[in-house]
DNA sequence: GAAAGCCCTGTAGCAGCTACAGAGTCAAGT
DNA sequence: ACTTGACTCTGTAGCTGCTACAGGGCTTTC
């Protein structure tokens, strides 16, 4: 299998393949005679985990871990649950940092109802003086999560 | 005000307010004859202000914009509005994401109780049969929000 | 033998900082 | 007058997880 045939198996860009080999999250495979990659099901498996892992939101060095016992079938999975519990903390954390700042940008927006000069609009004045009244939403410091424009 | 002073009273590293001022969201201020910068109360508010609409998770870029508002006080805010609407959409489309990723993640982790070899480990089988028949979750696609491992 | 479609490496870019290195400035203490 | 220490300066490289080139080589098909 070409790595055209791979991104197309696992849905992943070309460039990603290549990437992770690089960072060492897949082992370089063998090469043709031309120099072209040549991956087996083997690869296919591995890409496929990385990338539902990442669908799951893990960062690459968690799914690194996970790999990690993967590879190591007769260790203890006490690490394996302690990362999921983690994980699982993070998401829950940063769901409840979301709620928070929906709340305060729906009263924000409910301060300016009709179209009017910027100057005298509630939501710019608003802005301006929950900033000077010092009350940054805590959102910030707590989380470790995709950001609302990471993407 | 040197930046020191600023980074206090804004709560913000200084090296952060430079890459502000380098970016053109905070004018270069004034320099003393040793080539220090001197702040006024305006840059502070100013600060203040990214600083505000960035704990409210708001891309600089949209701040920019908001900043643009601000400075041309006589336009008309429609587009105020549209940005916040927009940014509240974003916010509560990753809210609904990350409630799925949770109910995923502990459907994942309730397949492995008790610690045992890796290789019998509900959780890591559990990955590797999903990624098998290709079930991405699919928060990927959609959100725009900060990642569960920004930071 | 030439065009089209793959594939290769290496580098630079995105956001939004953060962290240096290596130098200069300034106020206080001796 | 000199030294110490705290502060500041510029410039560059790093972080995550890709993505997008540029500029070339391979392979298949007509």
């Amino acid at each position: 299998m070409r790595i055209g045939e791979l991104a197309l198996a696992a849905a992943t860009p070309i460039e990603t393949i290549r990437y992770y080999e690089r960072v060492g999250l897949l082992p370089a495979p063998a090469r043709t005679s031309g120099n072209f990659r040549v991956y087996e099901m083997v690869h296919l498996e591995r890409l496929r985990f990385i990338r539902y892992c990442r669908s799951l939101d893990m960062s690459l060095a968690e799914v690194r871990t996970l790999l990690h016992f993967r590879d190591a079938p007769t260790e203890d999975c006490t690490d394996v649950n302690a990362l999921l519990d983690e994980h699982i903390g993070h998401v829950t954390t940063r769901i409840g940092e979301l709620r928070a700042l929906q709340t305060q940008l729906e009263d924000l927006r409910r301060r300016c109802v009709r179209i009017q000069e910027a100057d005298r609009c509630g939501i710019l004045t608003g802005l301006s003086r929950a900033a000077a009244r010092q009350e940054p939403a805590e959102a910030r410091e707590v989380s470790h999560l995709r950001p609302l424009h990471g993407h």
